[in-house]
DNA sequence: TATCTTATATCTTATACAAGACATTTGACA
DNA sequence: TGTCAAATGTCTTGTATAAGATATAAGATA
């Protein structure tokens, strides 16, 4: 094999763990450029992955915004001073996480609420019973600051007390009431949410959120149970008190698996449902 | 490049949409090679998917049995006549869809729910509120005939009347009875499904359906509603008549997303919950 | 000699790099 | 204004090599 190191020199990254172009074989305890990155990755992890995280990092340093391109491949190939086909993995396992949308000719985008219908589009999932897709509108009740309760602080990183927003709201479908949720947000990041400037807005919460706040929805977690309903929720959904709800605990989280948002979702479910695959 | 293609002629697969070693470019009206298979993949889908498609026919023709290791990357590749990469790549694409599991350096496995903490255990989305992992043990009721009425019938692709088998079995977590399932089956499928058999057999539902009757759940679906406990229920899970229960509608798929099974859980959530990761 | 340890050969999958096909947009040009 | 070609993305495929697992042979040690 006569095929020649193409010399991409001063390796900026940890030694990968297979075929390094420089021979230097560095200690394992050592540690690669990662060092200043908020996502934890082993100095001795796969180059792509390494590549990985670094994009992760600029990501989350806002370098550049929901909806804009990163770089081409070849041009992230050459910043990072490795080939295009370990760029693009790196770029895959972005995509396979949801954190950025690839498209054929055009480039690959960070992904973003505003628009997209599959892919950010994906954390609502309640659906009607008959198959059409009835898309809801939100109707906001009020925002109220509050301190932050012992489980919610827990929950969201944060210390007994420390401010937060409540927000209350009403997912019509139809104009049917059938989702009531309560929303609790760490109130340092959301400075200057009111429902005024909520009504003002026009598209999804979580649109709301990336574009008026910078903060960006990435993955959740829910445990679902089931209760009856109180008077007041009742209410508000138009039941008769002591009907099962569902009862749907969200912890939201954004880069470097942060939470950002609790989320409290009472949802009637005689004419609709929790859709899940299950994979 | 002096490179010499190895001359794989008698190209035995529709044309690939990038790079044919051989130059004949065929319309795309054309029928590939894949015309006998069940999995619907376009002839002039990437080869790589062409291949995927061919190789999850020959797990559902049962060429290999689950736990078995498929032939490896360089053999696929000899036989199909690609090259090692794109192999992987199929091979990739069925990983990613749960159907096998890769070891390094050991091989590649068919998925089976007889092993496998994780990867095939993912269907019980049950958890305790307190964080420990409990595994329940399954107590099986009953097992009776009976015709598919019409819900049935349709959501398992049966004529309405045909013959089904209805189990029912409840949930121990740590003694206390938590979820009553009431699963069916097309009976055809599992001739000679008894009680008596299934109390001998040690291991998972899903464990029990693969190893004797060679059905295979690989993917589902769930449709969850809140719905008070009839007296029934109630008595068997030692709770009020009318306590809010979650509604776990499930339809189950094997290869070719035929549906083998419907099923309905009935769970009460005071000291559990439906847990659901929102990637 | 029996046994345990350590190389070694040879399987496997995993990683990296490179070349060309395909998709999309843009701008020159008739 | 319509059309075509270049530029610039991603996508597919091919190939070489590293890393992991395992069986076997070689060697040390009792």
């Amino acid at each position: 094999m006569d095929k020649v190191v193409p010399a991409a020199d001063n390796r900026p990254l940890g030694t990968p763990c297979a075929k390094a172009p420089s021979p230097i074989m560095q200690p394992p305890d050592d540690r690669a450029v990662t060092d200043s990155s908020a996502t934890a990755v082993p100095s001795f992890a796969p180059l792509y992955l390494q590549i990985k995280a670094l994009l992760e990092d600029r990501l989350d340093a806002r370098e550049w915004r929901p909806g804009e391109a990163i770089p081409s491949e070849i041009e992230l190939a050459r910043r990072f001073g490795v080939s295009q086909g370990t760029a693009r993995k790196a770029v895959d396992a972005l995509a396979a996480d949801n954190l950025v949308v690839r498209r054929q000719g055009k480039g690959t985008f960070v992904a973003t609420h505003t628009e997209e219908r599959a892919s950010l589009f994906r954390f609502l999932r309640i659906r009607s019973n008959a198959d059409k897709d009835i898309a809801p509108t939100s109707r906001l009740l009020d925002v109220r600051r509050a301190k932050a309760p012992a489980d919610i602080a827990r929950l969201l990183g944060l210390k007994l007390g420390d401010p937060v927003l409540v927000l209350r709201r009403v997912l019509d479908y139809d104009g049917e009431p059938v989702v009531l949720d309560e929303i609790t947000l760490p109130a340092t990041l959301f400075k200057g949410l009111t429902k005024a400037r909520y009504d003002a807005y026009r598209g999804s919460m979580y649109a709301f959120f990336e574009s008026q706040f910078g903060v960006r929805m990435l993955k959740a977690q829910e445990k679902i149970r089931a209760v009856p309903a109180d008077s007041g929720t009742a209410a508000i959904l138009g039941l008769a008190p002591g009907t099962a709800l569902l009862a749907v605990d969200r912890v939201t989280l954004t880069y470097g698996d942060r939470p950002v948002e609790v989320r409290r979702g009472l949802c009637a479910t005689a004419t609709f449902h929790y859709l899940n695959e299950l994979l």
